[in-house]
DNA sequence: AAAAACATGTAAGCTGTTACATGATTGG
DNA sequence: CCAATCATGTAACAGCTTACATGTTTTT
């Protein structure tokens, strides 16, 4: 039941921005960095699919313009709800952990659906959780034995360098909404 | 046919480094960033099975202790020549924008099995494609319209900042393989 | 004696990958 | 007219997730 998988969600949201055919969806996996979502027909055909059979949106099929018919999708008023729902969950520690970039999908995807408050707190939240796993990285490096393999200890001050990246942008970002709020 | 996916990769790498139990491999993988290529019994134990039915590992059960047998699993000849192949692959420019993770992987995994002239070749392939592709992520930035989503342009942001962040650590990595190696 | 942690698994279900299939339209 | 690209799919297969199952040893 529901969308479930990060591409179905990255769909729907495509879709709320404005309702495309799947092929228009698979040129912009293929032509943006969106395409780490996974690209493939025997994937977003079977998605849309799915959240056709599930409601959360409809297709309507376009042969005006020639013989080809053409299928658009656009979410339902329940798939909007969804998608809201799920841009609106809280910032929790497992999800920096394993799913940091499901995180900034739902960033990436909340834009009209959350209002420029509920987006700040997303940011704070994503920072404070951030900030706090980089600091339990760098406590396991310290740990570490002196005679630990050099390449595990460098490929987790990689992922520690990442993880500060997130955290910096997401800094970034909140003082760009904040100045906004101020300037209103 | 071989290993295939990263997980069964991780589990090759690390009984290469010491041999272990399932149980060994699930505590390592919940207590370390390891965990992001999972964890459950579900996922290792089934993979495990699967290498050993390729010939890649062997399990040899040990009741000497108690009655509750604990089955250590090690790499064999076979396992330990295609950890080498996977590791010595050439950094592509598709590895870098769809399978980031898996690269540090391969460079957490290569100590012991590729030479230092080697490992400094995967960290200048890995610097070039990465430097590349944020190149090529600056170029789409640009790109944008003015009036383009905000939370899209800066979901790209986040990514540029994270290549960025990638590339920088290759490239300090690199400097300090250089270093030990002037010291010879 | 009970609870927690040890240790190893299985089963159902879903998703994604790869590869193939099909026909329409446009550009050279 | 031929190739490329448009546009939409399907089928086989493998892997992961979640949840459950089972029995042992250690800790409290």
């Amino acid at each position: 039941m529901s969308a479930t998988s990060n591409l179905a969600f990255a769909l729907l949201g495509l879709l709320h921005e404005r309702p495309r055919s799947g092929y228009d969806l698979r040129k912009l996996f293929a032509s943006t960095p969106m395409a780490h979502y996974s690209s493939s027909p025997g994937a977003i055909y079977p998605a849309l699919r799915r959240l056709e059979r599930e409601g959360l949106i409809t297709g309507s099929v376009d042969r005006s313009q020639s013989l080809r018919p053409k299928k658009t999708f656009r979410p339902t008023a329940k798939g909007i709800r969804q998608l809201k729902r799920w841009t609106s969950q809280p910032v929790r520690r497992e999800d920096v952990v394993f799913h940091l970039d499901e995180l900034v999908l739902r960033f990436s995807l909340m834009a009209g659906l959350q209002t420029a408050a509920q987006t700040r707190r997303f940011l704070e939240g994503f920072v404070r959780e951030v900030e706090a796993y980089v600091l339990e990285l760098r406590r396991q490096e310290k740990a570490l034995p002196a005679d630990a393999p050099l390449h595990g200890r460098l490929a987790l001050q990689c992922g520690i360098e990442s993880y500060r990246a997130h955290a910096r942008w997401a800094r970034r970002a909140l003082r760009g909404f904040n100045e906004r709020k101020e300037r209103q």
